[in-house]
RNA sequence: GGUCCCUUCGUCUAUCGGUUAGGACAGCUGGUUUUCAUCCUGCAAAGGGGGGUUCGAUUCCCCCAGGGACCGCCA
């Protein structure tokens, strides 16, 4: 049996949307885990639609989430001609005719069909009229010649044998009349033309898989093996779409969700091995196959998405953890200058403990992050008079620590809790908010030993003398 | 409407005829705790309905219901 090889086949329309990705991630884990290859192609035939910016943002996403084609990316505009080929063999070997209907022909079909209720479906006039009846003034379309008697079977390798009636796939268009190849001519040309061995795609093809199967045989080509995955549903139930907010790779990168945390879940989406949640892409490489395909579609849940997320945060090392930070904060948030990165760094084992995405980790590392702290009107008004008289006996106080650590502080702390007749938060809550800027937060200790002492005195400086 | 697919806790799923139907996320308890969290206890939560087959069905078959996809000279 020859080597496995997958592909990807997005049309460059619009950003990577996440059911795309989930498609590409199956393709490549089924590829990488046969030892075979897995490619992209670039269905950029609507050339109304397909920009080429999209085409270098699928493949930086694809990247980003771990997933790299093997060989240059196959552009499917440059192999028009081939596809054109085809087409004219398929009239040549009696699988294919021209049409000569009118447009209004079509549509005139199509309203009757829809007042009687009934599915149009191409009546297949011209499939045995002579080309001599053919009207000189229209530009015939190439129609591929279905069968017409008996079903077929796909075998399909998640869902099982689907048995079709011929009768109901009707003579589709390969070729427009302008001359252009269609989906489904192009597809077939070009999967074949590429040796793909497997083609997975998404449930909402499996109508084009019949269709193709036919120029397969009609070609006398040897047919892949065909893979229909269940599609991503909404909460609500329906076919995820570009239109539904959280639904492009982007949506999740911007609010921090990091790489391996989505691969993840997208790799559970659908798929299952055992009990095993947590894969890391060596271990999905090892056991991904295609039996562990579930068959119903599943719906996207965020809180999941979050919580995987919140499992790499907790689980990756730190040093890990802060490359993904700065390089989260320089796309997204403010850029992490470079004397922030000790300070950060080692405050990384208490921010992550509160985090489920980046984001709330660089909104907890704020008071680091940036060097002048911005106050809430409400919080600001926290700090009456009492609590200046606080903070600035905290600040007398720590002037003669060497170091600032838990055990140094705790003691200057409890007495002034003693003194002031109040609780930990009466200390705490003034402190966190003259330092930071914000009533939640880290523990006052993690923040003020985070900070350092000179850095701790000038914030309260300020803030006494405000 | 036609064709095809799907159906286990709210969600993602395990089970490949015999289980107290398991896990994870979310939810809710209780505990630890300096805010918010984390962490640790525990609880609750499922086989759409009806027929078969079988000693025994979530599991196999059929019917129904519900949901979904497709039905472009888009891909």
């Amino acid at each position: 049996m020859s080597k496995v090889a997958t592909r990807f086949a997005p049309s460059p329309t619009g950003a990577l949307h996440i059911g795309g990705v989930r498609t590409a991630l199956f393709n490549w884990l089924y590829s990488k885990n046969q030892k075979g290859t897995f490619h992209l192609r670039i269905e950029d035939t609507d050339k109304e639609r397909s920009k080429d910016e999209y085409k270098l943002q699928i493949i930086k996403s694809l990247k980003w989430i771990g997933i790299e084609h093997d060989g240059d990316e196959y552009i499917q505009s440059t192999k028009i001609n081939d596809h054109i080929k085809v087409a004219n063999e398929l009239i040549r070997n009696g699988n294919a005719y021209k049409c000569y209907c009118s447009n209004e022909e079509i549509e005139e079909q199509k309203k009757r069909a829809k007042q009687k209720k009934l599915p149009y479906v191409y009546n297949r006039k011209w499939r045995d009229l002579p080309e001599s009846d053919a009207p000189d003034n229209i530009k015939p379309v190439i129609r591929f010649k279905s069968k017409i008697e008996g079903s077929s079977t796909l075998k399909d390798l998640v869902q099982g044998d689907i048995e079709i009636e011929n009768n109901t796939i009707e003579d589709f268009i390969i070729l427009r009349n302008d001359g252009t190849p269609t989906y489904n001519l192009s597809a077939t040309v070009d999967d074949h033309l590429m040796n793909m061995t497997h083609i997975i795609r998404g449930d909402d093809h499996k109508i084009n898989t019949f269709k193709q199967m036919q120029i397969y045989v009609a070609m006398k080509w040897t047919l892949p093996s065909f893979a229909h995955i269940p599609l991503i549903h909404t909460i609500k139930g329906k076919k995820l779409s570009k239109r539904d907010n959280a639904s492009t790779l982007d949506d999740y990168s911007k609010i921090g969700i990091m790489p391996n945390a989505l691969r993840n879940y997208l790799l559970r989406l659908g798929w299952s091995y055992k009990d095993k949640e947590i894969f890391t892409l060596e271990e999905s490489i090892e056991h991904f196959n295609l039996e562990g395909i579930g068959k119903s579609p599943s719906k996207l849940d965020m809180s999941r998405i979050l919580s995987m997320n919140e499992h790499y945060i907790k689980t990756i090392n730190e040093n890990e953890l802060y490359i993904q930070l700065v390089q989260y904060c320089e796309l997204f948030k403010e850029k992490i200058e470079a004397d922030k990165e000790e300070k950060i760094k080692h405050s990384l084992i208490f921010l992550k403990n509160k985090a489920k995405t980046l984001e709330d980790i660089y909104n907890n590392a704020k008071y680091i992050v940036l060097s002048k702290v911005d106050f809430d009107k409400n919080d600001l008004n926290l700090i009456d008079a009492k609590a200046k008289t606080i903070i600035s006996e905290f600040k007398n106080n720590i002037k003669i620590l060497k170091v600032l650590n838990k055990e140094t502080l705790e003691p200057i702390i409890n007495n002034l809790i003693k003194a002031h007749k109040t609780n930990f938060k009466g200390i705490g809550q003034p402190l966190r908010v003259a330092l930071t800027g914000s009533k939640f937060g880290p523990g006052i200790y993690d923040i003020i030993i985070s900070l350092g002492k000179e850095e701790v005195e000038k914030r309260l400086s300020d803030k006494v003398l405000a």
